[in-house]
DNA sequence: GACTTACGAGACTAAGAGTTCCGGAACTGT
DNA sequence: ACAGTTCCGGAACTCTTAGTCTCGTAAGTC
């Protein structure tokens, strides 16, 4: 009933979004900048997101699709392939800033913490467990390490060397990939 | 010339700073909040420090001094210290979400990224090449790992655990110093 | 054609960062 | 003692921004 939704109206808003969230990052982003940048009012970006931080959530990180980590044959070529993923996500010029704005302000507020949790966290948890148990499988693992902290490991140094230390990334999967390699198989 | 700043403004404004942020978090605290519950007129936060950015800075990274990790004996031991080191600071209620909203700005702010980086990271990262440097010395090493990637790991490790994946810190230092230990050794 | 919802544009409210001015207090130099 | 300076709490102020609302109009459905 009524007149439907321009979906060129929803495609322009996320992409002046996304292109305002790479040149001025999080805090810089006001909603007026996004409406005048996609041609659109202000009403129709908060028809269909109801707040700032919905929209960054909806331009960034819903529907990202951290692919599946593909089956390289070996445990190090996995991890490798897995480190490369994250590191391509990351150095996004609109997600970057996306998931540090987001993740600042999911400390107060839970609803959001969840959001992220299971569009993101989930997601990458469970491509790390299929590489585990590739692994696993084909006898290069004895049996499945500390899931959780492998995950913690796996992301937590990408995001702390690509937006904390902001080290170059040449070199960061594959010197990555080894040490995990080794110390994977080293821990029985 | 002229009358002395009062000291009991300034700790009086860094406790109320502290207090907020561990209430309210980074984006939920308001200057005009800080000089109510200091009981101070805004002017004198403002004299102290210019931005909120720098009040929190002062309020919750600056001289923070992450002791330098005991000589506990073996690799093993330093590594769980050094962890649970890390793990206490980032357990800080109001530390937390100070290094998030300021990791969140530092991304367009490149003052405030050099700032965060000589206070902590230099040091943090003087405290793992000790801890290295040490095992070498006592023979459990044969050679210093890669300490870009050890520091970006194990700050990483911490952060994501506790910051974004949120699970309890209980056994954290103990497992990742036991898996550290193992990849350590492992890699030669 | 009646009704409903979307559209761009712009006015509007509320809140918060940062500034400025007030009357008064504390300290220094003469 | 007194002038000059910097501090103090308090409050009024500017400016920016998130979010709301109201126009007049366009695009659909019944």
């Amino acid at each position: 009933m009524g007149r439907p939704r321009d979906t060129r109206v929803d495609q322009a808003v996320l992409d002046a979004a996304r292109a305002l969230l790479a040149e001025v990052g999080y805090a810089g982003l006001t909603m007026d900048a996004v409406a005048a940048r996609a041609g659109v009012g202000k009403a129709a970006i908060y028809r269909r997101h109801a707040t700032k931080q919905a929209l960054v959530f909806a331009a960034a990180v819903h529907g990202v699709e951290l692919e599946p980590p593909p089956d390289t044959g070996s445990l190090l070529g996995d991890l490798e392939a897995l480190a490369r993923v994250i590191v391509a996500h990351l150095g996004n010029p609109a997600a970057a800033p996306a998931l540090m704005g987001l993740l600042a302000e999911a400390g107060a507020d839970t609803s959001l913490g969840h959001a992220l949790c299971s569009a993101l966290i989930e997601v990458e948890r469970e491509g790390n467990a299929a590489v585990l148990e590739r692994a696993v499988r084909r006898g290069e693992l004895a049996r499945l390490p500390d899931i959780d902290l492998f995950h913690a490991m796996f992301g937590g140094t990408v995001l702390s060397w690509m937006l904390v230390v902001r080290l170059p990334t040449d070199e960061l999967p594959r010197r990555l990939a080894e040490f995990m390699d080794k110390a994977l198989r080293a821990s029985h």
